[in-house]
DNA sequence: GAAGGGTTGAGAAACGTTTCGGAGAACCAG
DNA sequence: CTGGTTCTCCGAAACGTTTCTCAACCCTTC
């Protein structure tokens, strides 16, 4: 039994109106000792404005919605989704935003992920990393709703928002081919997403410009997760010539490379270099530590929170960003052991 | 421009409740062509229930808040809350809910707050690890609103989850001396935190259990972070008789203390035993790998929210319920030197 | 003292749903 | 044919806000 407004309005025998404009400062101003006592009259009474009603009128629920590429048991522990998570949620409280996390999409059909969209919970929607079959980024478009990616495709009606891919691929494999590898096997991710689909393609150019001829073996998929490192790696070490450096398209992926080639005596790096990407945090305090392409996660999704605040609010959409990357260097990596005595 | 479920009535000419009926399969039934027709049309229409408009009448939203312990930058990226948001998302989506996150609690006052909790945009709440000093538990039971702590103190009119620390402590300490370790220091978390409380009596419990004279040089402050671990180790590590077991009330200080160790050519275990709480994924790839506590904290959260849900279908309120730990016994602990030789 | 402007506050509409009350039609038993 | 039951389906109320319209009043100013 929650006090209402016009509770209020009823003990003061004053209008609902004057109440909600002396509450809010509202659009017309009220008389100083009206506005005082509909203030202590909230108070006693314990008033809490219902946000539902106030949506309802005016449309807006200072909320953000959160699609996660997939929903299965555990996604919100890939240290991916973690920290473009925290991203978000550190930038939303920055923007008077809460944030709605969509746990039902996987039931649904993609018909019903769209209506969450525009249900009128929330002003705008991040997709994390949507697969490419996710029509709901489409359609989100499609319907006008303040929308953006992380890591998605570029799409005409939806902000975007990621990383330079390339020059991050590029970095990794120049560091190996720096070392002197030109054995160098890729661990890819999950090919319906775009940044596993650009890194492979980076990877398979930069063999390419440097005249070394693509091994259809030397390409393992690791599906992004742990275990599929692990099984990715077990093959290429089971090779009859077996790469001396792995560039991996996550960490997860890498550590799970790490861990296979620690069960099989497998030195890393004396035997096996291995590369990772994104920086997460626990690539750093593994043994050796992990060599990795940082990218920005948490300011990328901070980056999107911010700019689906200001489209919210009627600004102009903001352009595609690309955020950089950065090598970071560290014990997983160093020179093969052919070029080394 | 959405379409409504007035537009619907209007094209078929028929009233809006019949459309309502046929769209829920309603309290009252409506012959099958006309739902036919119904269900048609909202498709042309590409309609979509508006969710706000369903809440303000049915005062149901099938949405569960959650409530950090506080609203600083990266509080997410805590092992802790990342394993509980996980669990809660988890079960959440297995009970049809979606998770409201509430990122903007430190810059309001505990009054508003609790506005948040009863706006009407949730149906209950769960609150991680609420710090001793947090009104808004109290009040939200005192509205008789639905709520849950995960971790925090039991309290009339609250669910509570939380996990059996006395026993946990226990084993931690119980190993350590079962080892011959007699100089155990302890590295506290947040005193205002129920956990870091209930460890740290439980600690000295421990020691007078087993006739170990409780030094209070040997208790450092820690604040549950791997800074805060440091540099209690640091302290320890420059005391004229140092310990030579250390036993952290979470993963993150016994991180940081292991770093610590690590950055000052102390060797763990040789030198120093260190014992973490938690079991976070952190924990096992480290070097040493981390002797730990493993609390369920993924199942705790799921139970919070499963209970959650079964309140607010109206059924009895559950018992607060009690998780047992277990030892996790990996590299970073062994015999004192003394005792080897 | 009338015209005009500004302030004040009451009343009501609107947002999109759900669901109740009840009217009319159809059907059946007596 | 009558009385009761069941089926249909319309109209309207309700949820709690925000904000518009409009009337009443007060104050200038000519």
């Amino acid at each position: 039994m929650a006090a209402t407004i016009k509770d209020i309005a009823k003990q003061l025998n004053i209008s609902v109106s004057t109440v909600s404009y002396a509450l809010n400062g509202g659009p017309r101003s009220v008389p100083d000792d009206i506005r005082e006592s509909v203030l202590r009259v909230a108070k006693e009474l314990n008033y809490r404005p219902n946000r539902v009603a106030r949506s309802m009128v005016t449309g807006k629920s200072d909320t953000i919605g959160v699609v996660p590429p997939e929903v299965t048991d555990n996604v919100f522990l890939s240290p991916y989704l973690h920290l473009a998570l925290n991203g978000i949620i550190n930038e939303a409280g920055r923007q008077h935003q809460d944030v709605l996390l969509f746990t039902r999409c996987s039931e649904v059909d993609r018909d019903e992920l769209a209506s969450i969209l525009v249900d009128g919970r929330v002003d705008g929607v991040i997709f994390i990393a949507p697969h490419f079959s996710e029509k709901s980024v489409e359609l989100a478009a499609s319907l006008h709703s303040p929308c953006a990616t992380v890591s998605g495709v570029p799409l005409d009606g939806v902000l975007s928002f990621s990383v330079d891919n390339e020059s991050g691929v590029a970095s990794a494999m120049g560091h190996l081919y720096g070392l002197g590898h030109r054995k160098i096997a890729h661990i890819a991710g999950r090919l319906d997403m775009q940044d596993a689909l650009v890194r492979l393609q980076a990877y398979q150019a930069f063999l390419r410009n440097h005249h070394i001829s693509y091994r259809e073996e030397w390409v393992g998929m690791g599906q992004f997760t742990i275990d599929g490192g692990r099984r990715a790696m077990a093959q290429l070490l089971t090779l009859p010539e077996p790469p001396t450096a792995v560039f991996c398209a996550n960490d997860e992926m890498a550590l799970g490379a790490l861990f296979e080639a620690h069960s099989r005596q497998v030195r890393v790096p004396e035997d096996i270099s291995i590369v990772g990407f994104d920086m997460t945090p626990g690539s750093e305090n593994v043994y050796p530590g992990l060599t990795t392409v940082r990218q920005p996660i948490g300011e990328l999704s901070a980056a999107a929170v911010r700019a689906l605040k200001a489209l919210i609010d009627g600004k102009e959409p903001q352009e595609p960003t690309v955020f950089q990357t950065e090598l970071i260097i560290r014990q997983s990596t160093t020179c093969p052991k052919e070029h080394k005595s």
